[in-house]
DNA sequence: TGAATATATGAACAACTGTTCATATATTAA
DNA sequence: TTAATATATGAACAGTTGTTCATATATTCA
């Protein structure tokens, strides 16, 4: 560490980097908020926040191929963003939980809110 | 659109449709959160949750050039995510408002979660 | 069984990202 | 002014990502 800026006190920074999560859970929140970054897969999840569907629903609600949604699906089910079922010939996809569905609103919230003046 | 799988219902998918956010938002979104998907981008933001700090703080903590640092705060800046005051020969930044907390707290919540058992 | 439908996966390539290095600009203090 | 400190920016390169194409697997129904 190199002590240059006269506002830095080392001892105090020391302290505030206690409080940063641990580098794996950081490395996850980068996974998932790398998920989150596709339009794609943001689509898929306002449509799947809306209803449970199966792939040949997305893809007719998509305007991408079956592999690229399947694509999709898998890396948001790798990182438990969506949750699947099997329904016969049918594979289901729904939102995992509330902390997904609260993570698209905060930030459509944000989003909007920055366009509305 | 073509109209293949049993379960597809065209006039329900169109409906959805039109209840999934306009592209200009989703786009934004995306944004957002290919800006939260970088390991020194959220260190910066759980770094600045716990107090507003100059440049040169972030340089004292986090383990990169001073150049890599400007240029991530310059990507959060620019999707309003921290901002910015001047004060003095320092720059401070510090997070910009409840919705990026929410945000990172809600992904740290979702990570962890899934690790516990 | 075999044919049809539904979904998953691997390869490959263009496009994009994060970092560092080098340098520019801004502010303060001398 | 000039020197020193603080911050920003552009270029460039290695690494990563999303899509499509081609193909494989799984399930149902005849």
């Amino acid at each position: 560490m190199k002590e240059k800026c006269e506002r830095v006190n080392a001892g105090q920074i020391g302290g505030m980097l206690k409080k940063v999560p641990e580098t794996e859970s950081i490395t996850r929140m980068a996974a998932v908020f790398q998920a989150l970054q596709s339009d794609t897969r943001l689509k898929i999840l306002f449509l799947l926040r809306q209803k449970e569907m199966c792939v040949c629903e997305l893809e007719q609600a998509l305007d991408v191929t079956q592999s690229a949604i399947s694509h999709s699906l898998r890396t948001l089910r790798q990182l438990d963003l969506v949750r699947v079922r099997r329904e016969g010939k049918f594979t289901i996809y729904y939102i995992a939980d509330a902390h997904v569905r609260m993570l698209i609103e905060m930030c459509l919230e944000h989003v909007e809110e920055k366009h509305e003046h």
